[in-house]
RNA sequence: GCCGGGGUUGCUAAGCUCGGUAAAGCGGUGGGCUGCAGACCCGCUAUUCGUCGGUUCAAAUCCGACCCCCGGCUCCA
């Protein structure tokens, strides 16, 4: 199996370090608002990474976070922990159904990062002995990236010393030259959203929580990490620097970064004008399947056009596959050929090719659907018997345990 | 400015790593099957691959220059 690893930046074989055994972690939503179908296209992708561990015998144990501390959610709370949490739970819950019914299968872990505190703390308090952390006056921790040599492995990133990127601004103050923060002090606008910990009073910064959790969950290093392309830089980057700053080990082995969801050739985005959750889509006629079908339908690290013509195409597509096992049901009366089974194990053959070839979907869809065009014909001509329906069953089967777009 | 990804038929796009003369799906169109319709089946649908040069018997594929579009670099899937 090839992997795309965006630390190497190049294809690798995949190896997992315990064998038969594959942890892996994806960066999960942030819930201080609804996520849309461009934040689900990251997640469809990353649980089809999982599907295709699976469907090569690996036993997986996923962790995704649920970020529920952080500069928005406290916002968007404000100042009100009861608030916060409010929130947080509304929008897990609404996170978890949309992943349901797009047929995700859910992580081992849901690691909140209010239920990690200690955990950051203690990676903090390691930071600041191995003087990779300072604190200023107000008391908020940042990490000192100069004293980190391989910053910017992941992003390439050129990161210009010596300016002045210490300096606390409202936000997170990494600026070109900056030092990320680590904690963040207790302010009057946090209201009651605060911890007292041997920190002092306040919050964990956004990154720290990533490097905790992981680490908590699935040791140092794991094999996997995932995430959507534009946290190559600064969070992964700065979870690198922390994890192996306090640990000396890189958190992961391989790191899959998925493109983004774009509309009106820009990526979608609430802020950016239109975004479409996966509800929306939904009243607009388009059932979870074909969503989650159509966000498959482009390779994860190429960036995927939008449009309802490109929705509605994958609509028939799916329609199509699901039309013939309806009629593969109710074969009987013809005689098996050997055509047909030929067609059904050179299909399952070429699947597994891609799927194995860094997730090749797109390809491993054409597949599919070259196959079930292939039994349309055999039917046709009455070469389609009971025996042959019954092992094409089973093939798109188990090319749809990896999809999941079909049954 | 720095890092990265693209420009192929009406649309979505494969091919480019290992040059040999343009996959596939959708749409459109003609026909078949069918009581009608749908589904399904058969055929047709790019002399051309952003532009201009170069290398070669041969280039979408290699080399050079240029144009255009987009992503990341601040929170972000």
């Amino acid at each position: 199996m090839l992997i795309y690893d965006t630390l190497s930046r190049r294809k690798r074989e995949f190896v997992p370090l315990r064998q038969g055994e594959v942890r892996m972690y994806t960066c999960g939503p942030s819930v201080y608002s609804t996520p849309h179908i461009g934040n689900f296209r990251t997640y469809v992708v990353e649980d089809v990474v999982k599907r295709v561990l699976l469907f090569n015998g690996y036993r997986v144990t996923h962790v995704m976070n649920i970020t529920d501390v952080e500069d928005k959610m406290v916002r968007e709370a404000r100042g009100s922990r009861r608030r916060l949490r409010e929130i947080a739970a509304k929008n897990e819950r609404y996170f978890k159904e949309c992943s349901r019914r797009l047929n995700l299968i859910p992580a081992d872990h849901y690691p909140r990062a209010s239920e990690n505190i200690e955990a950051m703390v203690a990676l903090i308090k390691r930071l600041m002995d191995r003087g990779l952390a300072y604190r200023d006056e107000a008391g908020n921790i940042f990490f000192d990236v100069s004293r980190f040599r391989r910053y910017g492995m992941l992003s390439h990133y050129r990161f210009r010393r010596g300016l002045e990127g210490r300096i606390y601004r409202d936000d997170y103050s990494q600026g070109e030259a900056g030092d990320f923060i680590l904690w963040k002090a207790w302010r009057r606008s946090d209201g009651d959203i605060y911890w007292d910990t041997e920190l002092g009073r306040g919050r964990p910064g956004w990154h720290i929580e990533c490097s905790a959790m992981s680490i908590r969950y699935l040791g140092i290093p794991f094999d996997i990490h995932m995430g959507g392309i534009d946290n190559i830089f600064s969070h992964h980057e700065n979870e690198i620097a922390q994890s192996a700053g306090a640990t000396g080990k890189i958190p992961a082995r391989y790191w899959m970064h998925v493109r983004h969801l774009m509309v009106n050739r820009r990526k979608m985005s609430k802020s950016l004008g239109r975004s479409y959750t996966v509800e929306e889509l939904r009243r607009r006629g388009f059932s979870y399947r074909v969503i989650r079908a159509y966000l498959l339908s482009q390779h994860y690290r190429r960036r995927l056009n939008f449009t309802f013509p490109g929705l509605r195409r994958k609509a028939r597509e799916v329609q199509r596959c699901q039309d013939l096992i309806r009629r593969l049901r109710r074969v009987k009366g013809a005689v098996d050929s050997e055509a047909a089974d030929r067609a059904i194990d050179r299909a399952l053959s070429d699947f597994t090719f891609h799927v194995n070839n860094d997730i090749d979907i797109p390809a491993a869809l054409d597949t599919l659907c070259s196959l079930v065009r292939r039994l349309d014909q055999l039917e046709r001509r009455g070469k389609l018997g009971p025996g042959n329906a019954s092992r094409a069953l089973q093939a798109i089967r188990r090319m749809d345990s990896v999809l999941g777009i079909i049954f």
